[in-house]
DNA sequence: TATAATTTTCAATAAATACTGAAAATATTA
DNA sequence: TAATATTTTCAGTATTTATTGAAAATTATA
């Protein structure tokens, strides 16, 4: 029995898997997600199985209290979701794989937590400002208004993306673009 | 001559601007825009004139490194342009006050930032995974083919929106929403 | 050229955010 | 019920990000 030299192919699916889920967690953080919900995410995505919150730790190789927060946080956005398994008494998770579902679920969730505030702060300066006289102030209005519709519009698009039912509905809806060769984009210096 | 009780004009309309300014950066904030950067840029968003450093400043209550720096990544961003005044030694700030080129220019940025790279390196985990064998592997490189094309889409779009020259072709392009009365959205709790 | 105005940098510090690990609370089984 | 498994909380700590203010560098004027 000689050493093996080549990876087995389980090695090689592990470490291709850990990659992802290491760059998965840089794209998050350039993304304003902290790295470790991301990471948990890609995880997610990329298990057949669900997992308990042990093997996330253990996986990921983070704390108890980190694993839960980001859990929840993922749960509370909609991505991921809690499973029962029956004769287990822990907690299991599973991510949502189908892309545009996950696009539609945090399209609602930032309408709703980003989105509609905006648009209240907003509309409470175009009130001010409307009961207000003089070419400046007028000025400043329209400006609000602009501002306001534009966040306005941004909430209607949102709704229409949120609400689109079946998953393959954007998809077609967005054929106008012709689809383009998996070719990189050149890196920044 | 009596004192007076009710605010002048020019104190409403001062009073006014500076509640926008606080808001949008209380909304920049949960947007994941530091709250300087988001003022900053209300701030010369409602200025009918180009402003200094030090006008800015003086406006904010801020020191002159800090509002180095986020005038210099407002500039980066594309959405504030250096003003050179005749007459004037020191540099002018102006903010792009047409919200559908304001929207434009921050979509070519996040494009160029967050999208490219991302694909980049989803490409690569698609190229890893195309070479290996097993069913495994395959459930890993369709999810990571899926994800890939969705982040290609929306570079397409992005593309799209980021050269739509003229800032009126999208609001028409966008008119299959029926516009909606300005009516807030309820709060949370 | 020297002088003054202006911009840029950056070390130090403050503030915000993320993470740990263990204790407390809750839920499950025997 | 008690014993055990599991989840949740949270004070303390680490890390990251934002800000200050003054010195250095640059640019414009006399």
């Amino acid at each position: 029995m000689h050493t093996e030299t080549t990876t087995s192919t389980d090695e090689q699916l592990r470490l291709a898997k850990d990659d992802f889920i290491t760059q998965w967690g840089v794209i998050g953080n350039a993304w304003g997600i902290s790295r470790t919900m991301a990471q948990i995410h890609a995880l997610l995505m990329v298990s057949p199985e669900a997992l308990s919150t042990d093997q996330i730790m253990e996986e990921l190789q983070i704390s108890r209290g980190n694993a839960h927060s980001n859990l929840r946080e993922l749960v509370s956005w909609g991505v991921v979701k809690s499973v029962i398994k029956k004769g287990e008494r822990k907690e299991f998770f599973a991510s949502e794989k189908d892309v545009w579902k996950m696009f539609c679920t945090i399209t609602r969730e930032r309408k709703r937590r980003e989105i509609d505030p905006a648009l209240n702060v907003l509309i409470d300066c175009v009130q001010t400002t409307s009961e207000m006289d003089g070419p400046a102030v007028k000025e400043f209005h329209e400006q609000l208004v602009e501002l306001c519709e534009f966040v306005q519009l941004a909430s209607n698009v949102m709704d229409k993306v949120a609400t689109a039912e079946e998953s393959k509905a954007l998809p077609l809806a967005l054929n106008w673009l012709k689809s383009r060769k998996l070719t990189k984009v050149p890196e920044e210096d």
